[in-house]
DNA sequence: CGCTAGCTTGATCTCACTCAATAGCAGTGG
DNA sequence: CCACTGCTATTGAGTGAGATCAAGCTAGCG
């Protein structure tokens, strides 16, 4: 069972058993890749997407002075490379953030699949889609949020993702990056992003210490972000166990 | 023939003519809209898509505080919501920058490719990917750019893409936009805007006036914006064409 | 002619960056 | 066991890019 988290809780557009295994047929291997190191580089041609299992990888554009620019931070279920099938060859790194354990899928066993399972393969289609989405909200927090707006953005949605697997309870989470990362994905630097957390911390919003998220008031936090769920296409569960959350701290 | 400019030059992925007659086939209607409305309003449920033929659409997520952060502009040839297809509803608004013309397309037509014309899908797939490509390097330009070097990448992405649909010669080509439209492109104010177009003219990089674009130095001023056509996936010729404009100059 | 939308410039302010220093902590090797 | 190294977090001082506020300017247009 590799996909047990893929498109979970996704607005209408749950995998069917059948769908399951026919995806779960297509694992060639499984393997496990050390924290920080790349796993894909940009313009390599490919012919295996990966599928995260377990851990958290990033993808990332590199400028030219060194620096880079986190484009997407994925989590168990995310099917990392997914749009390397229909691109050949990928216009971004990939890497790891902590230990991970992923799940490689030949491009021929989604050529199949897209040939012989129109259902599936549009669910797919989606699943690329909502990783757009993201896409589109990260630019909106960067052009539009001032720092503390952009981590409490990002907080919020992480505690989502990983309260739809499991890896949240709405208010708590782990979250094994360092300030440095979170400047990386947020366009500040590490420097600042210490104090934007000091900041956040005396207002009694949320504390992140040794890659432990904890958020003090949800609401308040999402508010500050202009974090919307809607764009992540969860189901309306998903939306009621976050207010939920929020409630109980009120 | 709607879809002209329908996957123009990407690379190896053109439609064959079978294919193009298919996708003409589902338009349903061809409608016109006038500059600086609104077409799509986020979260309503959706029964077309919109293929842009004329003129220029902006997709903008709003802030809480009125102000908008465009993710994208679209040209002709793009499919300004395929992605509403496999989503149902979106997750941003989209509206007109010009005056433009537009092909509507139902779902059911598309559904029919869906099924019927995988090899058809696979290409409507990529085309929505290139679409979430171009938006990382949105992230990557708000995240990681100075002010003059992210005018001077959204300038060198829109001068190729016009190219490839002959709204560009390479080195100028109209862009009817105000100085505001930039900065919520780009994430500045549009007073600031100015200056920068100052600055640009001054180094003799490029000019803006009257919804003109002249590139004085296309080489500088992509390497100013860390720009590489990569990400756009465009053939080998698209990148011949572009170095011979930008050899023209030197 | 006056009105409006967009462009331009100046003065001031502020958020976030840069440079610099210190502290804690884990791992490593003598 | 302790010195040493490297990584991360933290804090301070000074700087700067871009925002904000305010005012003219220009051109199209009723």
């Amino acid at each position: 069972m590799f996909c047990e988290w893929v498109l979970k809780s996704r607005r209408g557009i749950a995998l069917t058993a059948a769908e399951s295994d026919i995806l779960n047929a297509c694992v060639s291997e499984v393997r496990s890749f050390a924290a920080r190191v790349t796993v894909v580089r940009e313009l390599v041609p490919l012919e295996t997407s990966t599928l995260l299992l377990e851990g958290l990888m990033s993808r990332h554009v590199d400028g030219s002075d060194g620096t880079r620019q986190l484009v997407a931070v994925q989590v168990a279920g995310d099917f990392v490379d997914l749009h390397a099938y229909p691109l050949k060859s990928l216009d971004h790194d990939v890497g790891t953030l902590t230990p991970v354990r992923v799940a490689l899928l030949p491009h021929s066993g989604l050529q199949n699949i897209q040939q012989h399972h129109p259902d599936l393969a549009r669910k797919l289609w989606f699943l690329t889609l909502t990783d757009a989405a993201m896409h589109r909200q990260w630019v909106f927090r960067l052009g539009r949020l001032s720092a503390i707006e952009r981590l409490a953005h990002f907080f919020s949605e992480t505690n989502v993702r990983l309260m739809v697997i499991g890896q949240s309870n709405g208010l708590s989470f782990k979250l094994p990056l360092t300030q440095f990362d979170l400047g990386e994905i947020c366009g500040l630097t590490s420097i600042h992003v210490n104090r934007v957390m000091r900041e956040l911390r005396s207002r009694a919003l949320c504390t992140f210490r040794n890659g432990q998220v904890d958020i003090h008031q949800l609401g308040a936090l999402m508010r500050l972000g202009q974090f919307d769920p809607g764009y992540l296409y969860f189901d309306g569960e998903v939306h009621r166990r976050l207010a939920h959350a929020a409630q109980s701290q009120e």
